[in-house]
DNA sequence: GTCTATATGCTGATAGAC
DNA sequence: GTCTATCAGCATATAGAC
């Protein structure tokens, strides 16, 4: 059986998602109709609602698996058994990680007040499981004796707001490779968290 | 000559500024309708052009008076002579100044992209001011050997992102006042610049 | 699967009465 | 100084033709 021409549902899913990313993190949620989605894929208004139920589940969608990938390629990493090593690569990986998708990352931190009560409460709940990730490498680290912050919990988000600041300034070309950067920051993390050595 | 009732000039425009400075930072610029901030006040939607040109201008206010302001107070601090107690100054009035100002903070991190071109650069002007106060503490720390960064501005824009960092998470009446988070944030950047003592 | 057409309502901004 | 009325356009979402 011949598919109808115009019928492109394994392909034409992705690509609103692909649209509505770029445009929400370039203009904002708000400011982006669901026409300049549709137009941005090349179908009507109309089409996409046979791959999304509205404009917030678009939104949802999209925070809910930058941040469900995030998780799972954190802990996919053959994980560095002492705490400092571990903090080092932990550091690694969030730079690299987010300097690969801004878009994903932009809208992960900004779009959160154009959630739901639910929605919100969702993304904030994965954005909290990813935290306890790097306070528990602090905390073994206290424990281990080999580091040393005065809140653990206060030390885990300056951390991470550093490390996703990174994003606001970089740009492809400039004076650092994305290398370098992770070398700058882990001189920095290292002496935040008074590691040993 | 008696005012006709209902004539506020002096009063009207500054609260048109304060209920758009307090929805803009709630529901976000693109969100909020002229017609929502005229609620907010008590006059009809035509009443707020009377008081700015267009929606536009109304942003760019509160961003530019926001930024003149923090520019202005840390100007006016008797500055701590050697590098690292001016430092320890700055984190201070930085915490403090932000954590007043929560919604300032929020719309000036968060609506750069719907300034229009040429506000959008006259907005990058004042903060690169801000961050270059900083960075000229960092620069002469360096000179006097009292402290010591892998690269200056990446510092400066490390730091500044831990500091800002605070108004995601600081609540009134949560587990540490100001001065214990300012005391806490201290401890954390005098160890990020290698500071002696 | 995609289209066109449409419903219902809101948008920024202006003109002119009072 | 504020109001009412209005313009021209765009919003989300749905119904039904093909």
């Amino acid at each position: 059986m011949a598919r109808k021409s115009g019928s492109h549902s394994q392909i034409t899913g992705p690509r609103i998602r692909q649209a509505a990313l770029r445009l929400f993190a370039r203009h904002g949620y708000a400011a982006v109709s669901m026409r300049q989605i549709a137009q941005e894929v090349g179908v009507q208004a109309g089409a996409l609602y046979l791959y999304t139920s509205d404009k917030q589940s678009l939104l949802f969608d999209l925070m809910h698996d930058h941040l469900t990938d995030l998780l799972a390629a954190w802990d996919a990493q053959e994980k560095q058994a002492d705490a400092v090593a571990r903090l080092e690569q932990f550091t690694r990986f969030h730079i690299l990680y987010h300097l690969d998708r801004p878009d994903e990352v932009f809208i992960a931190y900004m779009e959160l007040r154009n959630l739901t009560p639910d929605n919100f409460a969702s993304i904030e709940r994965l954005r909290r499981r990813y935290e306890d990730a790097l306070e528990e490498i602090l905390r073994n680290g206290q424990a281990e004796g080999t580091l040393s912050v005065p809140d653990s919990r206060i030390a885990t988000l300056a951390l991470i707001a550093m490390l996703t600041g990174v994003n606001t300034w970089y740009r492809q070309g400039g004076r650092l490779s994305p290398d370098e950067v992770v070398q700058t920051y882990w001189e920095m993390v290292r002496n935040t968290v008074g590691a040993r050595g």
